[in-house]
DNA sequence: TATGAATGAGAATTCATTCAT
DNA sequence: AATGAATGAATTCTCATTCAT
């Protein structure tokens, strides 16, 4: 493409006072809520900041432009889901492909949770993905994967390993996303989980006897 | 959302001449270069028609709207990969799991031959994923795979079957597109297919033994 | 500064047709008439549409952004300027002295008579003065001059022929441009431009003199 | 124009107190520096007062408007001109045309020092030259002219004289500003102003020998 | 006095679509 | 059929100024 646009996406100003913090929970809220009920194609300012009730200038104030917006909602999303995932591996009382299996179904739950949200975020995606600060983002998985992987698969060789690591995680991320667009019953999801779980761990295991 | 627009997509007049299927030809292929050349974003009936050699005028004659421009090339696309996945899935002289494996490859290869053209569409769905004709192409694939499942995992129940079949569809659609927006070498991909067949492989084998 | 904006230009469609030309000319007049009327701190692409009595929409299909009406209007201006003073140094049944008396006054003249739109191009000028199509305006000058002042100079050195050259046109350009903003009388610019002219002889003068 | 703006321009409160009267100047480098980084475009209060690390408020409450600190910049400058050429012009012991070459040179050379600032302060004149204030400054100037003609031209008539001292006055002041924004050496800049020098003398030798 | 958050009117520009020729 | 000029709502972002704290 001929112009990767790569937008400043820094928050301007730092919420210093509660005032402040409180304007951008305001705006952050009024963003999901466009987001939500309107869709990627009509996340504008302007809405975001009437639904927030102030006016575009605050909102400017806070936000660089439109692309943070954006990315803020979905780098407090990936913390989340960082944060859970991490939490879930490094329980070492339980055996690698356990936490494998809870790992998937909190996955596609929180990813169901939020569908809506994560839907529009994602047709959003072209807006904010190519800012330094996504791309970074990306790499927060790749030490709490990798220790994981190498108590799941003591006896596999580094390389085929990392890639092992790799493939799970993308089938993870891409196909929540794909579920969340897939209407389904919570059981239905469920189900999915479990066959997921259940890939996985074939996989694991034939690596691991391998 | 608050419209959930469904365009209308169909053609608008069926190119009966030799002369009108040319220019949809032409203004295909423009779509795809201002796809490639210009991403998502830059995408306007107004470029296509100027990278065509055409009026505005010409395109409106027979696509209703920039919406049924990209909703063809995807409907191209996936009609292509439709054809393949079933000439490949069909050739029973050759194990399931072989099939599955160089199906896994071809997916992963095309997807990758044009990587650009993919995630523009991609990043471009939201303005034609909604339209009925969008969502009637998804049944196409259901008989072939259901048809190859049946082959390849006959002992295992009907309900799993399904889930199998769509848990492999979803990963490989998915997961193909992800790989395209990373960039890698030829041999990388290879490795990244072997990795993924190894894993359907695992989970079809767990499957069958059950 | 930061950023030396280099606007683009260049006209986006030639007006091949009757009418486009006709459209280009009721926007340029209406460029004008806002320039006048409101200064240049109010020339805006909304006020010019509306003054030409056409949309926003139209102005952009044949300037592709402001700064591109003002330059236009400028370069019409120097074009108009150029021709003249290059007739008028080019007639050489009259001594060199006495032409340069003349295009004195025209240029003054032709200065004052447009005082309003001069001053406000003027301040407009940071819009698109650093435009490569503007700076290359400038070098249609250097040939003209050069001729003369070889026929009105030919006994001093290419090197101080030069600078002098250089020293009255820009005199005589920016000194035009400062009476045009000081309100006066026809006689009273009549005698500013004799003294002007005055000034410009006794220093050939002295130059070939000495 | 419909809204031939003259802004109260003023100082909003004398600065009676120290610590007042550093906050001013501090503003007034800031402004400097904003008007010499970013351009007279992007001159703005809140960049002005986020350099001089004040706020806003603070900025407003001993300048009226933006104007007013534009003004105040240009005012100092002038100031310190008239100062510079009333000190040339008066010293006697040197003949009149040795003091006016020597007032060309302090001329260009002062302005050349500051390009940068000349040429944004030049660029934002629409904004601040309106106001009264800023027509007054001009009349400083005629006093020290009228004595220096008077004492250079001694036999030409008064009218005349006024003038010629007209002329030079807006020469040296339009050519000095054209100079700042041509790119040149020190050393090309003291040839031009020689060659300057050279047609002012030219010019009052001729008026003086009748 | 000082702060700096908040405002909201503008400004430039784009683009899907129509329709007279 | 083909053209391409015309439309104008919509969008992003800026900035001078005010005023509650």
């Amino acid at each position: 493409m001929s112009k990767p646009r790569r937008p400043q996406i820094s928050l301007r100003k730092q919420p210093q006072q509660a005032r402040s913090a409180e304007l951008v929970s305001a705006i952050l809220e009024a963003a999901v809520q466009v987001l939500t009920k309107e869709g990627a194609q009509r996340f504008t300012t302007a809405r975001v900041a009437e639904r927030a009730g102030v006016s575009v200038g605050s909102v400017y104030q806070y936000f660089p432009n439109k692309a943070a917006i954006l990315f803020r909602l979905q780098a407090d999303e990936w913390q989340q889901t960082t944060g859970m995932v991490s939490r879930l591996l490094a329980d070492t009382s339980k055996p690698p492909l356990v936490r494998l299996r809870e790992l998937v179904h909190a996955f596609i739950h929180s990813e169901f949770e939020e569908a809506r949200v994560r839907m529009a975020l994602n047709d959003a995606a072209p807006l904010y993905r190519d800012a330094v600060e996504a791309q970074e983002m990306n790499h927060a998985w790749d030490g709490i994967i990798a220790r994981f992987m190498r108590e799941a698969l003591p006896r596999v060789a580094p390389g085929r390993r990392k890639l092992a690591g790799e493939l799970v995680l993308t089938s993870l991320a891409t196909v929540g996303e794909h579920l969340s667009r897939s209407e389904r019953t919570p059981r239905a999801i469920r189900a999915y989980g479990n066959a997921m779980a259940d890939m996985f761990c074939a996989y694991f295991n034939s690596l691991e006897a391998g």
